[in-house]
DNA sequence: TCCACTAGGTTTCCAAATGAAACCATGTTA
DNA sequence: TAACATGGTTTCATTTGGAAACCTAGTGGA
C-alpha cells in the first residue's frame, strides 16, 4: 500500500488535516509534558472553547494519539495523557509551536514590508 | 519580549494558525523541493480550489515565507518560490506529512479500535 | 431548604470560513 | 469563430467555529 498526503483520496490526507491543526498542536505539546485534566487543558490554552476542545481531544484519541483516562470521583476526573505513538509525533509538532516562537520578529517584517508595497 | 503560543492573543498564535493548516503544508512541502507555477501546484495538490490556493499563497508570502514573480508573457506566468525563512520551517513542515504517511497503519489500527468500542 | 459551585461535557445559535462552480481578461491555436 | 490556456476573483450553498447556555451529579455554605 502506498500512502500520498498530495492525493484526494488518501486517507493519510485526513489525518494531516487533523495534525495540521492549531488546537491539536497545542493539545499535543502540553500532553508532551505531562498528563492533565480538561480543565487544566482548557486554562493553559486560552481561548480554546469547550466544544472545540473536546472536538479536538474526541479525534485524537481515535487515532491512537492521546489516552482518555475518567475516574468515578465527585465531580468526575478525567485525565488526558499521551501514547507511545502520540509520542513519536512530539518533537515535531513541538518544533513547530517553537519555530513560530523564535521568527516571530523576521514574520512581522516580512508583514510589514508586504503591507507597505499593496 | 516574550512569545507564547498559549497566550490567546500573542501574535504567534496568528502564525501557528497559518502553519498548522493542510494545504500550507502541502505548499511548503513542495515548494521546498522546487519553484512551481500556481496551475502546478494547484494539480499536484489534489482536491485544492483555486480561491483557496490563493489565498494561502498570498498569507504565505505575507509572511514571507514564499516569494511570487509574475512575468508578463501571455498567458501570464506567475512563479512560486520558497524564501530562506520557509527554507528554515521546510524540514519540520515535511516531517508533519512524513508521519502522516509513515504511521497511517497504527493510526487506522487505533481507529478501528475505537470504533469497535462505541 | 435553597442557592451556588465544581468537573466535564453537549446543545444551540449565529458568524465566519470552505469548496464547487462560474466568471473574467488576455491572447493563441484549430 | 469557437475553444483553450494562465492566474485569478466572485457567487452561493454548505461546513465549521466560537460564545453562551444548559446538563448531570454531588458538595458546601447561608
Amino acid at each position: 500500500m502506498e500512502y500520498n498526503v498530495f492525493a484526494e483520496n488518501c486517507p493519510t490526507r485526513l489525518v494531516l488535516d487533523r495534525l495540521a491543526d492549531k488546537w491539536a498542536v497545542l493539545v499535543l505539546t502540553l500532553l508532551s509534558q505531562e498528563t492533565k485534566r480538561f480543565n487544566q487543558l482548557r486554562r493553559e490554552i486560552e481561548g480554546v472553547s469547550q466544544k472545540v476542545l473536546s472536538q479536538v481531544l474526541k479525534k485524537l484519541e481515535r487515532d491512537g494519539l492521546i489516552a482518555r483516562r475518567a475516574f468515578a470521583t465527585v465531580p468526575v476526573t478525567v485525565e488526558y495523557s499521551i501514547t507511545d505513538l502520540g509520542r513519536t509525533l512530539t518533537s515535531t509538532i513541538g518544533a513547530l509551536a517553537r519555530w513560530a516562537e523564535d521568527n516571530m520578529p523576521e514574520i512581522m517584517a516580512a508583514q510589514m514590508r508586504y503591507d507597505a508595497t499593496a
